[in-house]
Parts: C-alpha cells; structure tokens; sequence
DNA sequence: TATGAATGAGACTTCATTCAT
DNA sequence: CATGAATGAAGTCTCATTCAT
C-alpha cells in the first residue's frame, strides 16, 4: 500500500476526519451540557476517539472550546447574507436574512443553545472575529432598512434594535419548541393554533410581525 | 434578655437572614457562571456563611440551585401582571406588560441570564411550578391580544408569538448591554444612535416596535 | 415549687434520667453501627435530648463510647457468676453459666454485636477494667472446671478453650439468627429441625454440645 | 517491543497487578478499621496506587468493599470441603473440615475480622453469592454429619449448631490472639498451658472438644 | 499516530464539635 | 441547664490532563 495512505484515505484526510468527529461530538455536548458541564471523556467518547487524542490534535479543553466557537459561527455571516441581492426590494431582502437566520439555526441544531449559553455567559467566549462577523451582519442588517427608508416602505429604526429583536425571537423560538406544546392548552378557541408548532410553521408569524413592525 | 433573642434578633430572623444572604450569593453565582461552572466555596464566600451551612440550611447544590430558581421566578406572574387594570386600553395594557418584563429583569439582574441558561439546557429545571408561572403570563398576554381584537385595535396574532418575541427581544437586548458598545460605531450617521445605550433608553423603541407589529 | 425540684424529680434525677436515656441511646446506635458509623446526631435523636447536651453531660463522642462500654460490660461478670452456688454439681454449675450468658446477652441486645465489632477492632477499647472482668469470668469457669475433674465428671481441659467455645457459639448464634432461616431448608429430612430457630430454642443443644464435650 | 507490553508486562497484567494491590490494601484496612473508619486515602497508601486509579479500576468505597468481600469469601467453600474425601472416617472428615477453616483464616487474616463485623453489622453486605457459599458449606458438614449418625459414630445434632459453634470457637480463638497472654498467668498450676498459645497449637483442643460433643 | 493507564488538583459533602444566648 | 446556630477539618469522589508505550 502506497505510504502516507490508510485505506483509500491519506493520512491527512484520516487526521481530517478525525478533527471533524471531535468537533461535532463536541459541539453537541457543548451544546447540551455547557463549558462547564461538558465532559472531555463525554466528547471523546462520542466522537469515537481516544480521550488523548483530543489534546494530541486540538489541545485542552478550553482550545477545545474556542475551536467550536469558530467552527459553529464561522460562516453564520455568510449563510445570513446569502441572496440578498441588490436587485430585491427591501421586504424580500428582509424576509432572505430572518430565512438566513431561521436555517442556518435548523441546519446546526446547537448554535443557538451554545449562543445563549455564551450570551448568558457574557460573551467572554465570544473572540474579536465573532464580534466582528456580528458587526458584518449589523452592516447588512442596516443596509437593508437604510434601502428600505430611502425607497420609504420602511421606518426609520435602529438596527441594532431589529437585529436583536429577529435574533431574540429567532433563539427562543428555537429553543422553546420542546414545552411550547405545554402551553398551547391555554389557547383553546384561537382559530389559528397550529397543531404542529415545529419551527417552519412559525417562521411566517415571525416574518408577519417584523415586517410590520418595520414598515413605513 | 428575652428567650430566643441575639442581640436584637430572634433565632428566627437570624436563621432567615442567613438563608436570605445565601440566597442572594447563589442566585449571583448561578446567573455568571451557570449551574456547573458555580462553585459551592464561592457561593459560601460571598454570602459571607461557612460552607456547611449551605448544607445545614438549604442541601446540596441541586437543591441549592432548585431554591434559587424558585426564589428569581417566585413573583415574576404577579409582577408582570401588576397595574394591569381592566379600564386600560389594550395598547396600555400592553405597555404596562413590557415595561414589568423589563423592570422585573432591572431589578433582579441575574434573572436574564439565569433564565436563558435554564432554557439553553432544554429548562431541565423548569419545575411544573415554574411552567404554571408561565403559563400565567400567557393567559394574561392572550387577554390583552383578544381584547384588543375585540375592540378592532390589534390583529389577531398567536399570543405566544407575541410573548416570545417580546421575551427573547428584552432578554437579548438586556444581556447584549456589555457588547452594544462595540457596534454602535457601525451605526455613524444615523440620528437616532443613543449615547446612553442603557436599558431603559431602548424600551421605547422595542415598545414601538411592537406596537406598530400588533396594531390593526 | 421547691428549689432545685422539676416536677416531682429533683435535678440530680433528672440529670440521671438524661444520662441514661442518652446512654441507651448510644448503645443502640453504636451496636448497629459501630463506633465509626454512629452519628452523634443520631444518638441525640434517638435519645431525645440536645446535641450539644451530650458534649456537656459526657463528653465527646470517644468518651461516649467508653461510657456505653463501661455501662454495657459493668455487671457482666456478677450476672454470668450470679447463682453458681457452692452446693451445685459441677454439670448444673456449668448450665447456670452457659444459661447466664445467653440472658445477659439477651436481655442486652446490643452486648453481642458491640462484643464483636471490639473483638474485631482488635480489643482496642477493652479497658484494663474489663479485661479484668473477663479474668474474673475464666477464674469461675476454672473453678468449675477443676471442681468438676476432682469430682471425676469432667476432663482436664484449657478454660480458655471451654470460655472461648462458649462464648463464640452463643455470640454468633445470638447473631446469626435473623438469617438462620435462609438455611433451614437445606436441612429437610432432619427430624429436629425446629421451626422456630429462635435462640433459647436452641440453647439446650448448645448446653449438651458443651456438656458431652467436657464430660469425662 | 511487541505491542500492548510494558517492559516485560502487557498493559493487562500491569491493570490486574493494581487491582490486586487495591484488594490487598483494602481487605487490610477494612478489617483493621471496618468499612466506616477504613479511610479511601488510607487504602490508596498502602496499595501504593494513586487514589483516583481505586475510583478508575474498582468504583467507590462501596463498590470496593463489595469486591473485598467477594475477593476474602471467593473460594472458602472449595478450601474448607478440600481433602473430604469419600473414603475417609466420618471424624477425619471433621477433622479435615476444622484444619481447613482454621488454614482458610491463618492464610488470610482480615477474613476472621472481616467476618465478624460483617456479622455484627448484621450481615448487611453479605450478598447472594456469599450466603450460596455458607449454604454449600452447611451441606457439606450435614454431610459428614449424616455419614457420621449411619455409621453410628455420631450423634442426631443439627448441623447448624455444630457449624455455628465451629465457626464461632474458631473465630473468636483467632481473634483473641492478642490477648490471650492476658489470661494466662490465671491458670498457673494447670499442667497443660501452653507457652506458645498461637493458634496452631491450640486447634488439637478445638478438635478434642467438638469430636467429644460429636462422638455416640 | 494512537491508546489504556495513571494522577494532582480540586470539587462536593459530612460530621464532630463549639458557640452564643 | 438547654438548645439552635454555626464551623473547621476531613472525607469521598471527579475530571482535566499527562504518561508510557
């Protein structure tokens, strides 16, 4: 077998790998349990690897940590600013970033716990790119309701205000869904309670009242 | 001197107020650094109480964290609910609604992160007492919607979009204070950039917000 | 009321009447658990008297401990020695002592288990005053056992040897009883199986062991 | 080096070599101490190993203690019904029976204490398996016992009081070593003291008293 | 590169004992 | 005499990290 290949796999492919399981089982214990709580024999345990592999490739707990950090928020910016072309008019770039926000949540399950837990936390894990990369949302976030002022549909709003308000409502959406079954009892006679509240049915409420809220 | 006095106080008041201090530690604690990452012999410092009478007075840790939780959401319905009079219009009611949120959190500063914590963990902690407390703010948030229904000022909107919303933007803007600095440089050239981004300066515009979503 | 008087007890009675109750208490709890496992707590619980009134009246839990030796082994030997009259055949005088034993030992239930767990601890807090005790013992069982070779009716045997037997058997069948029962039912086809295996059933067997043993 | 070895052990012996030591360590400390004043710290000293490796390899104080019990009662009724042959007399079968508990107990010293605290403590932490064991033991002697009575060497007697008073001599014979020369200088005149009171030599007089009590 | 063995530091918890009235 | 409050010291247990091969 040619050296420097394991299977069909070169070593460096193998060390890939390996990195990517560690990362995933990490995030979702991250996620579930909190730094603090997070076991590293939990995570190595998941990912199917050694326990000592785990500072071999990556380092300690706290490297660890910062590297789900990156690895989870690192292309949020992208994914969020996707599609939003200059063409469309400010509502429907509206509507692309809380879909932006909406799916790139769904598609990575622990983001939004590991980001509250970070928020709760103070943001102390938060590094100068994240706060950056958030900063490039902002920017995003505020061309569009710039745009939206000049063509006069919508008001004129701190984005900051907007964007926190898409997020927080995004997040406890998000999170909430496993005891909001709790709660629809009490809504016995509105006409509009979904049975299923899984978060896609939600999604156009949300879009509804911010749109609102924002238009002129 | 009288039986069962120190001092000017009785044994009672004295057992109560080491409850009460470590209380207060613990919910502090707790809301920096979340259920794993508090520290019993931290706890015990800054309450100023030996170790053991954490133990002595309240239990271990669960039951620690348990008291704590039951302590921050204790009075939050009534709270919230407060000075909502009947003879209010339903955007009234609905202000009076979120400036008790916001004042509620104002007050007891651990209680955002406390909360957000406990719903990142999938509100493992919740107890069925905590879920009725919450369900008690749905139930009054529902009455104001369908008043305002009623009387043509507000469209018919899913109350527990409404709350989530309203929830998820105050906890997020609450515990986004430390960071917002950093953005507003962002924001040069827009008018409205508060220089005082403190709570109670944004309210209004979350107000705003809101309102302009639910009006008919 | 009188000075010094509680109701109709005087002081001194009352004191006496906490003692002992404290006392008893200890013996219980030390016999169940051990010196090691016992809890002062506990001891206070069941005595129904304060803590910290145990440290007062007696001492600490060391000093409680030899006080409920001391009180548990103080009349063993005038009990076991009781009734061994001069006028008695050596076989009758060998009964009362082996009948003596087993009333000490059932009328003190905790005597046995605390005998043993001493002898396990390696007679750690065995006093000089109770090995003295025990002497006193071998002294009366030589006494009978040299009254009954000059008599002709028993052999020349090591007291010892006679006191350890006697002492051994009856302490580990007044300990083995309450699983005794999980043996019976390997004995079936035996016709003396006794359905109650209760221990002064069995006493009667131990006396003819011993005594066949001794005869001459 | 071929894989898996370490020096000249492989990874397994070296893990079963520390197993050993913690068993060994531990079997001391309890019987020395019992199961509440045997110290966790204690027994990691004495087996060399770090304490932590005893939570790794064998679990908690409880979980250790259980397998000292299994690893001290292991094999006992195969050592005690060792060399009963089938053609020996009935009382070489009980002389058999005696010398191999008495060699069990000279072989491993905790197992006399170990046992009488366990019995003290009322067999609490006898599990199943150990209770199977004393069962089989019991067969064994009935055995001899039946063989005995149909040869007509021995009398009718339960087997349980003869077990029960074999055990108990020997037990509390053991156990009395250290003490024994207390007494002796009580018994000055009688011929047959033995300078040397160590348990060997005075098994003979076991064995002369119970085949007395045992004989037709 | 890979892994089972091992451990120091520190967390949680208990408990005998003393304090303050 | 009596008692609830309080605590220092020590015990059990865990876990991130390193070692040895």
């Amino acid at each position: 077998m040619e050296k420097g290949k394991i299977g069909t796999k070169t070593l460096e492919e193998k060390r890939d790998e390996s990195i990517q399981k560690i990362l995933h089982a990490a995030m979702e214990v991250f996620a579930e349990l909190g730094y603090e709580g997070a076991r590293v024999d939990e995570i190595a345990k998941r990912s199917g690897v050694n326990k000592a592999m785990i500072y071999y490739r990556i380092g300690d707990k706290g490297k660890l940590y910062e590297e789900v950090i990156h690895y989870v928020f690192g292309d949020t910016v992208e994914r969020i600013s996707k599609n939003i072309k200059d063409e469309l008019s400010p509502e429907e770039k509206f509507k692309v970033y809380l879909e932006n926000i909406t799916k790139t949540m769904a598609e990575h399950p622990p983001l939004p716990r590991i980001m509250m837990r970070e928020i709760a936390s103070g943001w102390t894990n938060f590094s100068e790119a994240i706060v950056k990369d958030i900063s490039g949302i902002l920017v995003i976030i505020k061309g569009i309701i710039d745009d939206g002022v000049r063509k006069g549909v919508f008001i004129d709003i701190n984005p900051i205000v907007v964007h926190l308000m898409a997020i927080g409502t995004i997040l406890l959406f998000n999170l909430s869904m496993p005891v909001r079954q709790n709660f629809y009892h009490l809504l016995e006679g509105k006409i509009d309670v979904p049975k299923d509240a899984s978060f896609e049915h939600i999604l156009p409420d949300i879009e509804k009242m911010m749109l609102r809220a924002l238009k002129a």
